[in-house]
DNA sequence: ACCTGAACACCGTTCAAGT
DNA sequence: ACCTGAACACCGTTCAAGT
């Protein structure tokens, strides 16, 4: 590796071999490592090509050799992200719960990557992480004894509404800037619609006006489980009773 | 309105009264007219400010009188959009039935004007429309004996899930202009994913390979339908058998 | 093969100036 | 009050040219 003496200043007349070579050579992976960073520290807005580039001392064009567009970039960036995501080794007798567990992993990892959950929906899932997800979910379905074309659209309802969740925890959290404390900011939102359900026409919305309390609770994990919950029982009804359609 | 004889030239020397007036009075819902006119044509991502300026004869900077940003246009849309859903009359003998041909409505609704579902996803609805949607989901729910929280939190799992999939519709759809034959390919497509699926390791990914045919079926309606079918049957399994959490 | 500068055809938003 | 031109600070992508 060290050719050189590190210890010894460079001799008058001598030029560095090159006037500031790029820190890392240009790969797909450093270029989705760095997009990740600008993503976690900035949100998905902020992951332009440019930027990108510019994070690593280079034109938005030099990415264009290792990325066919933008859109890939954020594929790329999506299957590095769920690669953080750690399954359970299948309990058929916890068939419904690790189900959960997993679901709640997904949650975790997403919500900590910014609005990547973004690229996710509508998306179908092709990456080797995304994939190794998708089978652990349909082995506990096997398990469980749920038919397999339920299982199949079950892992579908499953990553929609996760995906779904995990934006709307992220677009009021990301909305304003870091600079600002998100969390009150939020907070304030919420009692603004509460009092905005609360002043509607009672005549027009009596159900809205009378369940304010339960339509603006629970915003992040206790909403996110009973949705689940939702989920869960609806495919477990189909364990040895088939679909009536 | 006629002040002038239109049968006769403008005689010599007599200019008209302004050199282009735009055929219409700029205002918030003609801007949210033509926006919507372009979401029909090219999609969401075409609905710029520009263009949309551009499409009334003017510049961008004349929509900030009547719109704050691009996010309240797109927000403004939605709940335009949201005004084409048609309830049912609530019957408490078919309220299952029910909730599922409101979720049917808003699919059609949103699918028939390009991806605009990307604007409902992680959105607090508070628009009008969307609030009356809400609202008969509501009812249904009660004459059905679902308990309130439960309610509250299954109108936004079924927004979360018709949102998804109509996102999920429309991605791959829109992804090519309206110039191409979308649908033959997506088919194509899917027949990529397929074959891409049955080449995968059948040691690492055992279910997905199994199961081929079943995640890669019902692209549209009966795939909607069966997720719909989990749903509401996990929110059916709270009638009178209170949440365990 | 990989990288780059410069250009092309776009964005959202602001603001001073006009009517 | 409403509208506008011009400007500012950005975009994604292409392409000929360099090494």
């Amino acid at each position: 590796m060290a050719t050189q003496r590190p210890d010894l200043p460079t001799p008058p007349g001598r030029k560095p071999r090159r006037a500031a070579p790029a820190r890392q050579p240009l790969s797909q992976d450093v270029i989705v490592d760095t997009a990740i960073r600008v993503l976690d520290a900035e949100g998905l807005e902020a992951v332009t090509m440019r930027r990108v580039a510019q994070e690593l001392g280079t034109g938005p064009a030099s990415l264009y050799a290792h990325v066919s567009d933008k859109e890939e970039l954020r594929e790329l960036m999506l299957d590095r992200v769920t690669g953080e995501v750690v399954l359970p080794v299948t309990d058929p007798a916890r068939w419904q719960e690790q189900l959960k567990e997993i679901a709640h992993e997904i949650r975790r990892v997403y919500t900590s990557h910014g609005d990547i959950a973004k690229v996710s929906i509508g998306l179908i899932p092709t990456g080797p992480n995304l994939l190794t997800i998708a089978e652990a979910q349909l082995d506990l379905m096997r398990v469980g004894g749920v038919p397999p074309k339920i299982a199949a659209l079950a892992v579908d309802a499953l990553g929609m509404y996760i995906d779904a969740d995990a934006v709307e925890d992220t677009v009021y959290t990301a909305r304003l800037g870091a600079d600002e404390d998100a969390w009150e900011h939020f907070h304030r939102y919420l009692n603004e619609v509460r009092a905005y359900f609360r002043g509607l026409p009672a005549d027009r919305y009596p159900n809205i006006v009378g369940m304010v309390a339960e339509l603006t609770s629970g915003a992040g994990d206790e909403r996110f489980e009973f949705g689940l919950d939702i989920l869960i029982r609806g495919i477990a009804s189909y364990v040895d009773a088939p679909p009536s359609a």
